[in-house]
DNA sequence: CATATTCGTGCAAATCCATGCATGATGCAT
DNA sequence: ATGCATCATGCATGGATTTGCACGAATATG
């Protein structure tokens, strides 16, 4: 195994599981528990995480969750939300991603005509529980933990079973080259697998997720039938999906 | 377990519950009360939470959120949680019914064996987020806002293919002839139907139940294993259930 | 004031880590 | 082809960290 890859991995574990253990990855990869410590040497001289006795941790794993519990959305995101919520209409059938975007666009839906959120994030569901007129389906699997959304052969298969009209899509990361992505590979064929149920699928972006790193398992953007981006993202992010000839709609109020 | 994820988990509850007891933290962790008592002194001396005697506290306690958990969960439903939360063995699968005192169960579930929780509430499934170690397997299908669980045809089904060993069931009243009922019809008949495919079934009683008015939709007291009442439960109350041979658990410490 | 917890310190055992060195593979120049 | 340098890897050793236990002191409770 190039050393490399195997520090990929360990990335991806550190997202997937919020820790890395330096005694059981040297187990699952079959190496000694000295390679990885020094890979794990190395990746924190590179500031891609924090060394701790036992393994490794993230650099900094409370902000992005301190903020969600404190429900902080920035601004552009809240205007996002509530730009986006407006596309919803009257006894129309959207499918919420989980993540703070769509978090906000669930805060935001229309309160005064009746319309079905499906969503396989009970986080989701739970904005929705005071929502007065917003029927909501729960699509059900197990639960992968780091997004809070139901995976698996189940939510496959109770996805199968709705037909939406619209698809709010939230991503980890945007890529001029590589299109839309997202951290986990499970969680990316759910999301492609949504989108091929939905009659259409609308992308949030904003500019964190130009900015993200490397993308790692990737959505077509083909699959998607617009972009919704807010007012201040550069123009020169969007030339390629422009070329692409995605449609793209900025956020107005 | 690594320190640092464990200071982490340490800040969770203490942001979830307002507090943190090093007995019970140490309990739940497997491990001593003085490895807790190192990271509340470390953590102290971090300015992350103030160490008083018996556990820790927040610096500046949030007087709204404190005051809504204290006035959702009383004590005597967070002893019942906990209590019930030990009947939980390494490898078994638990099904969590909606609630608050079910929910008081998800808080204080042991975090330091792996397990698996089947519910169809997604606020059951919320307070797991940060669980280290239990797997989480969310029914889907179309959501009742009041209680916030999944029901309908689709929750039935995905029902059907789990077999967990314990049920912990929460009901709305139980009424000393007419037995456990719960106010809605088809909620009941998914409490009655999630019995039915578990091994054991045991029903969370507290006082507020037998005081309930009349009871509506009838679950059949044979198909529970037991009842966990609390120790401040009036004999009397109970003499209905001992007479129909039900056991019943008194929650100890 | 008496009793039961809880706390802090010291100590031993277990675990984890850093360093140095040996081995084998690979690449490059001769 | 041969020799050398470089690199990745595993092993051994001594040191550092963590953890649990014991015991006396401190604190809460009635």
């Amino acid at each position: 195994m190039l050393t490399g890859q195997r520090k990929t991995l360990i990335l991806d574990i550190l997202r997937r599981d919020g820790q890395v253990i330096a005694k059981k990855i040297a187990d699952d990869f079959g190496l000694s528990e000295d390679t990885i410590r020094r890979d794990l040497r190395e990746m924190a001289a590179e500031r891609l995480l924090k060394r701790v006795h036992g393994g490794a941790l993230p650099l900094a794993p409370e902000l992005p969750d301190f903020s969600t519990r404190r429900g902080v959305a920035p601004d552009v995101k809240r205007q996002l939300g509530a730009f986006v919520a407006k596309m919803v209409q009257p006894g129309r059938t959207v499918f919420l991603d989980g993540g703070t975007t769509t978090a906000e666009i669930a805060r935001h839906l229309p309160r005064n005509f009746a319309f079905t959120v499906v969503t396989h994030s009970p986080t989701i569901a739970g904005e929705l529980e005071h929502h007065p007129t917003a029927d909501v389906i729960l699509i059900g699997g197990k639960l992968y933990k780091h997004s809070m959304v139901a995976t698996g052969a189940a939510a496959m298969a109770a996805i199968s079973l709705v037909r939406p009209d619209i698809f709010f899509l939230g991503v980890t990361a945007i890529h001029p080259v590589h299109g839309l992505s997202t951290g986990d590979f499970e969680e990316a064929a759910i999301k492609r697998h949504i989108a091929q149920c939905s009659a259409e699928t609308y992308v949030m972006v904003t500019q964190e997720k130009l900015d993200a790193a490397s993308p790692c398992h990737i959505l077509p953007i083909t699959a998607v039938s617009g972009m919704v981006v807010p007012p201040d993202i550069t123009e020169a992010s969007l030339a390629p999906y422009r070329s692409a000839q995605v449609p793209i709609f900025t956020v107005s109020d």
